[in-house]
DNA sequence: TTAACTCCTTTCATAAATAAAGTAAAACCG
DNA sequence: CGGTTTTACTTTATTTATGAAAGGAGTTAA
């Protein structure tokens, strides 16, 4: 099971999961190798699934990030999860819910047009409610 | 401005941020001091954010995801978010918006007695809707 | 008590990162 | 147009980190 230096090595990574070995074992009181052993049994267990990095969409030119509740009208889904296949530029999750709705699509968009064209194309498959992100 | 290369050096930090230079520069065609500059340039400008880790929740014992759409009664906000903010263990992110609510809480839960507890006391502070995550 | 296991440290060989120097092409400018 | 500056890269050499191996201390269980 996992102990304090568990949480403490998972909650450093997350805030920089390019620190060394050697940096991560003095922030935890363990020597490199260990730290090393440790991360790598994180690893092995599945609880780190994988190295990433945040990206500042809005300097990349999505300026609009949004979420989109999805209401598909018939039982059948597959028209809509085709459509979101092909839209994988604007598309950040796509969360199958219970609750208000059948999906949340969490979105990115570079222009109002652009999100209207989105919009407009989903809207063959499935009803929707719009919320842009003002603020995180 | 950002050209090809730098795309394909964010798309391959994106599945693996603690690839070596080396490895990424074979990845884009350059040389190991090569990529480590084009990267350095891309935190530099602010387009990488930071180096970080994906997590399995589940696997820390959050087995429910679900998203919060807020909806605060008054124009008076204070109160919520001073609630959100002793809340952080179970948030992962709280989203302003514009459209179907007043803001979207990102929340993990260990079990349903907890996040019942959490919305009796989110509801002396405001109104909710509950989307429980199926699926990613 | 002893054996096996876990988790760590130290040491050392190898690999990667980084700094420095040099080059070639593109952009700038009198 | 010619000369200068800038940019982006490579190569080389040094520093630093990684990862394998050996060994030790503490824990558990036969």
């Amino acid at each position: 099971m996992l102990d304090k230096t568990d949480l403490l090595i998972l909650e450093e990574l997350s805030m920089n999961s390019r620190i060394t070995m050697k940096e991560l074992g003095e922030k935890v009181h363990l020597t490199a190798p260990a730290a090393s052993a440790r991360v790598a049994k994180l690893e092995d267990s599945g609880i780190i699934e994988g190295y990433t990095i945040n990206i500042n969409q809005e300097k990349l030119g999505f300026h609009i990030h949004a979420f989109i509740t999805i209401i598909t009208q018939n039982t059948y889904h597959q028209p809509y999860l085709s459509f979101v296949k092909t839209q994988v530029e604007y598309i950040i999750n796509n969360y199958k819910i219970s609750g208000d709705g059948c999906y949340i699509l969490e979105c990115k968009f570079p222009s109002n047009e652009l999100m209207n064209q989105f919009l407009e194309e989903l809207n063959e498959h499935a009803n929707y409610k719009l919320s842009i992100i003002i603020n995180k």
